[in-house]
DNA sequence: ACTGTTGTTTGAACGTGTTCAAAAGGGGTC
DNA sequence: GACCCCTTTTGAACACGTTCAAACAACAGT
């Protein structure tokens, strides 16, 4: 990507130095001081480009969300159909923070709020959450699957938190190589291709409609 | 419960110090030092009896599970079926906790980390867990419907897990009055009282096991 | 009375994330 | 060069949760 002779700049040196330091040391040994001496800097440096500890987790799963589109683009080409794609896409961001799953502990500890700043859920990571809500769109408008109407504009978001449980779980999953999140990814796209399959049966129709009752009074309007 | 004249110990006088702070404050206003200090104790004497700010949340917590016990039978006793029961058990837990929110969200900070000794999913947490448990126990198997026999032993799991969820949801409700939580309640008690009745139908013999399959593997073995 | 023991209480001190006023650069303009 | 303006950098200082050695209190045994 970028030109290695280069010199980076102070922001960059400071995220490395801590990314560095939260995979080898932990996220709360790694305090801002050492973070700062590693990166050859003063300590207040880091509050110049990051306005919180989190805040430079929080970069570091920025630059992975735009480092991992090529990645999750190639792995879905070579999946066809719904289960096999949703696996696939979920799988792949696995892969991805594999190394990291300390780091994204951190960022995930105050993650069921959705006021605080830096969760998942909260305003300021809105742009980040389009675009992976954008995949999921992606693979539900060219998966052959046929969807009814009034499920269209909800089902991506469906997914995607369908891909946070995911993800929580396998941050404090603590089976030998993950396998339990593996099964539990495998068997939860399977079971959610089948709903998806299934929705639009028109024997389905009231328990349809009772689940978008859900889906809304969740979402809130 | 205790005679008022009698002068509270140095451990209750914290705890009800750090309530009122936590209610009138927010948790992370009030300090340590204002909890003791309003207590009339040095700032070391609540680690004497607590061992961590979060412990004294925890204490809270405790303490409003046994206080509730009574409360809750009664509840029971208005209501009949699995839909009312389920939604009231759940219901009389909100209402319990409404003035104390705030303090019941720093628990729930660290609560989906099942590591986190504070974690509702922790070891450390698990007595308080099982009395909760034996509720859901209680209102499955007086309630007339017929549970099938694999589905039994993790029935009550999985309904203190869909409690577990609403309170979730609750905690971040900013709706007046907390509207949205009362109706996400009321058509989720419905709806997984539907599941359970639907459960035992020989025709969904092949979507329970797929569903028993999902909790094992959540459960972990 | 003295001494040791055990349970309580104290408040200074530590390490943390974070703030902030001040200093240091780094160009532009005259 | 001297002046100004803006961005960057510094490191001391702050408030917090937490720890801990020391002091205190109550009491039992001799």
């Amino acid at each position: 990507m970028s030109v290695p002779a280069q010199p980076e700049d102070t922001g960059s040196k400071i995220l490395n130095s801590a990314l560095e330091l939260f995979r080898k040391e932990g996220f709360d040994s790694a305090t801002i001081r050492v973070i700062a001496a590693k990166a050859g800097v003063a300590t207040g440096a880091a509050y110049y480009y990051y306005s919180s500890k989190d805040a430079i987790v929080m970069a570091f799963y920025q630059r992975a969300c735009d480092e991992m589109q090529p990645t999750i683009q190639a792995a879905l080409r070579g999946a066809a159909g719904l289960e096999a794609r949703l696996h696939e896409l979920i799988r792949v961001k696995l892969d991805y923070f594999k190394p990291n799953r300390e780091v994204l502990r951190a960022l995930l500890r105050n993650g069921a709020d959705p006021r605080h700043p830096l969760s998942p859920f909260s305003a300021q990571t809105k742009e980040i959450r389009d675009v992976d809500i954008e995949w999921f769109c992606r693979i539900l408008s060219d998966c052959g699957v046929r969807i009814p109407r009034d499920l269209q504009p909800h089902l991506p978001d469906v997914l995607w938190f369908f891909q946070m449980g995911i993800i929580f779980f396998w941050i404090t999953d603590d089976s030998p190589g993950q396998v339990r999140t593996a099964r539990l990814l495998k068997l939860g796209a399977k079971t959610v291709a089948a709903l998806v399959r299934l929705s639009s049966l028109p024997l389905m129709r009231p328990v349809r409609r009772t689940a978008l009752e859900l889906i809304e009074i969740v979402k809130g309007d």
